[in-house]
DNA sequence: AAACAAATAATAGTAATACTATCTTTGTAG
DNA sequence: CTACAAAGATAGTATTACTATTATTTGTTT
């Protein structure tokens, strides 16, 4: 079976729907490869506009600027990432278990990836280990935030923070290690990949197989912790 | 008392050594100020020559491009904080007492800050709070980590590291969970300031305070489960 | 089949950015 | 007093991040 997925994405972040026409699935399309290829500072639109064999003035129709594009492709993920846990987790009844293929879904672990065909997930992945945080590490975060363009990542941590809270009640931090756990998912790929000496891979593991057990380890001696 | 301290910065960061002259001092510290208010993708070296009164010219003479300027100042910060630790755990014998100690320094809830005179530590913070991981979050990380300009950086984790293992010989991941801690220090604080739903900060407490009991808590939980 | 609007292509242009180059002035060391 | 290095002043280039204008294509209605 193959899933095509549509989330409703924030309208203010494009000025046209680009899942409303051919040229504006490619620039996303497209644009993720590109982002991934060259990283978000040296990506611009004119290179993407010779990519897709278009103009800058019509990627412009459709983004007001790269920023917003980027932050359109994190929303995408965002809400996949809400998705996929939630219909993943309805055949589970155990939380721990719950929680426990939520980290497999964040590091990647997880199979059902292989049937979803909108956009190339590796590459997404690529682009959420290393750009995501630029998306809101900015002086503008707080009117941007006003726009609501985070609601996908709040309303995923958040979910995932009420999981944490079934497997204990009594745990003080449910949103923060929910973040914490998605911020250090990127962070620890990133360190056991270019800056190994941040991170403690020793054996020849994946590195998603290394932050799954990382992650694990972490998630479940902070919940079992008794407070 | 008051303290200057001097830390021997990798030459490959810089063209000229700004701390061999009056305008190099006021590149660095004018410049701390400047990507504060701003933000780093805002900054250029143009304001930054109007700000101290000079020219984009002589700033180039001191460093080739803002990136180098960054990571400069972050090479400041992660000596600082590897020297202030260092420091500061003489008089302690207890690892645990250590670990806390360190924790302090890394949120800022440590009061030596106010006799070292070089830098603004608190906008120092904020830098690092903000702009630390665009240091790394770049496609040139390999090539640059080559320079050896994120060894202050690997240095302090692995100095955290070892007192995490003095604290728990059997610890599986001493680098990495330092370098979570530090990582995570940025985040809690970014987002109990701008996302709160991010994070966990329900009493009036300050950022500060919030991220250090978040972070004493996350890591000996971590330390203390048995492996 | 003609008429129409909407989207896109093609092109040009602007202000700002990230530099590089050159020439002059200034301050200090011998 | 000379020399020489640092800094200032100025100019210039390529790229970026847009905006604007016009022409062409495309699909839809009548």
């Amino acid at each position: 079976m193959q899933i095509l997925l549509k989330f409703k994405i924030n309208e203010s972040l494009f000025l046209r729907d680009p899942e409303s026409s051919e040229v504006g699935k490619l620039i996303v399309e497209k644009g993720i490869d590109l982002i991934r290829e060259v990283g978000f500072e040296h990506f611009t639109f004119k290179k993407l506009a010779e990519k897709i064999n278009s103009t800058e003035a019509t990627i412009y129709r459709y983004f007001a600027s790269k920023y917003r594009l980027l932050i359109y492709i994190l929303n995408w993920y965002w809400c996949y990432l809400e998705f996929v846990s939630k219909m993943s987790l309805q055949e589970l009844g155990d939380s721990t278990q719950k929680l426990k293929l939520i980290l497999e879904i964040i590091t990647h672990n997880f199979d059902s990836d292989s049937q979803i065909v909108d956009y190339d997930l590796e590459k997404l992945h690529g682009i959420v280990i290393s750009e995501s945080s630029k998306a809101y590490l900015v002086k503008e975060v707080d009117e941007i935030n006003q726009e609501l363009v985070f609601s996908p990542l709040k309303s995923f941590c958040q979910f995932v923070g009420q999981i944490i809270l079934q497997v204990n009640p009594k745990f003080a931090y449910p949103n923060a290690l929910a973040s914490t756990l998605l911020e250090t998912a990127h962070d620890q790929h990133f360190f056991s990949e270019h800056l190994p000496k941040l991170a403690d891979n020793k054996s020849k593991i994946t590195h998603k197989k290394y932050v799954l057990n990382y992650l694990n380890f972490l998630a479940f001696s902070a919940i079992n912790s008794y407070q």
